[in-house]
DNA sequence: CCCTTCACG
DNA sequence: ACGTACGTGAAGGGT
């Protein structure tokens, strides 16, 4: 960890040439507003650190060790061998060689055995199913449960992560060392190591989201009417969505059609083809067109903005975001049909992803100023893309609870977006409880 | 050092 | 006819 006084001197000697950089390519109202007044919040960020217990993870740790064993003995059983289950190659020769299963799909280096492949085998053996669970068990253990401790800071006592500003093309953060944006969320034992980030005694964690942050964008971004008022008027964006597309009233969306809406809306900020959504869904292609076309109708000024972005990029070489943030994309002049419709996948997704991530850094520099001189005690230790993570003294929180929530909603307005912003709060003793 | 896999938004 | 969802970082295997 860096003392704040290296950190400035690395400052002052980078940003002329930053700035020189920026000035030729015409965003400096983004680098002056936002990426540099964003430096000392991030510098901030890093030094508060977040507080691990790390004696949960070490309980954790001895459980995942009994249960990868039985596993292991399991495995062996099943594939008539030893072998070891880390490595790709010796397992392809397990399940396509010994055992004979169908191979799905191949990698550069041989046949494929990642989690779609082995799910689709798990119809034809006991092993693949096995091997899944083990993987995962074990993908926790060594990445988080194992690693996690070691990064503790011997002086503070807390996880300090660099926040890279200057990796991601969108113009999004990147988190390493420990990379604390990608902790897991889903199943048992993800959700027990979110227990192990915690808020000292006397404290809680405050987590606050932005709700549906790039559809808003694609919202205001496309300017569609009928988009526009799902975000003013809907409580829930995916069911009115489904309502749209499947031209039915509230009553009748089932789970499923609301599931796909969500589906179809990723799709979309993705830049979306009938055989991705075709995949993602598991549906035939032509259904999945008949998604599709169903929601470009409904949301014309959605298509129309896809258009126009791509055509545009097409003919500048590159693409921007709210704050004029550049990404070039040299793949749209390519003659290979594969790089130019990659190209045409980013020229629309880096808009949205892009102008998100302006949005949400010059949030973290409002509530960083407010913070400063009303809530002092109250410390902001994260960001993951679209939610911001604060510590707060018990004596604090419902204050700090109102300024986060207005400062980070109040952002959308100062930028004139066309369509409100919601923030979801959650509080905890733990980032699983505060978890929104 | 590259490849594959998989954790997050 | 062809390959395809966007953006990251880390671990382990194997050359």
């Amino acid at each position: 960890m860096a003392s704040a006084a290296e950190a400035a001197a690395v400052v002052a000697r980078l940003a002329p040439v930053l700035k020189t950089r920026l000035e030729e390519q015409g965003s400096l109202r983004l680098f002056d507003e936002v990426e540099m007044p964003l430096v000392p919040v991030l510098a901030e960020i890093e030094r508060n650190g977040f507080s691990l217990n790390v004696s949960t993870l070490e309980t954790l740790s001895k459980e995942l060790e009994r249960e990868l064993d039985r596993m292991m003995d399991t495995i062996a059983r099943l594939a008539g061998q030893e072998f070891n289950i880390n490595s790709p190659r010796q397992l392809a020769t397990v399940l396509f060689e010994k055992l004979q299963l169908k191979p799905i799909r191949k990698t550069k280096t041989g046949y494929s055995t990642d989690e779609e492949t082995l799910t689709q085998l798990a119809t034809q053996h006991e092993l693949p199913a096995q091997i899944l669970s083990y993987r995962g068990l074990s993908k926790l253990k060594s990445t988080y449960v194992d690693a996690l401790p070691m990064l503790v800071h011997r002086e503070t006592g807390r996880l300090h992560t660099s926040l890279n500003q200057t990796v991601a093309a969108t113009g999004r953060l990147s988190s390493t060392e420990p990379n604390l944006q990608n902790i897991p969320v889903k199943g048992e034992y993800g959700l027990r190591i979110r227990e192990a980030f915690v808020a000292p005694p006397g404290h809680s964690l405050l987590c606050a989201d932005y709700s549906q942050i790039e559809p808003r964008i694609l919202a205001h971004l496309s300017r569609d009417e009928r988009l526009v008022r799902v975000f003013e008027q809907a409580e829930d964006i995916h069911s009115a969505t489904a309502m749209e597309i499947f031209n039915k009233p509230a009553d009748q969306i089932t789970r499923d059609m609301r599931r796909v809406a969500k589906t179809v809306v990723f799709g979309i900020l993705y830049g979306i083809s009938p055989f991705g959504l075709a995949s993602t869904l598991g549906v035939p292609q032509p259904e999945a067109k008949k998604y599709i076309d169903a929601y470009f109708q409904r949301y014309a000024g959605v298509k129309a903005f896809i258009d126009r972005t791509i055509e545009e990029a097409k003919q500048r070489g590159y693409v921007t975001t709210i704050l004029g943030r550049r990404r070039p994309i040299p793949e749209l002049a390519s003659s290979d049909q594969t790089q130019r419709s990659f190209g045409e996948r980013m020229a629309v997704n880096s808009p949205i992803q892009g102008s998100a991530a302006d949005l949400i850094k010059l949030a973290m520099i409002g509530v960083s100023r407010r913070l400063r001189t009303e809530l002092p005690s109250t410390k902001m230790i994260l960001q993951v893309h679209d939610e911001l993570i604060f510590e707060t003294p018990a004596k604090d929180l419902e204050q700090a609870k109102r300024l986060v929530k207005s400062e980070m909603e109040a952002t959308g307005e100062h930028l004139n977006l066309s369509v409100p912003l919601k923030v979801d709060l959650g509080v905890g003793a733990n980032w699983r409880a505060a978890h929104p």
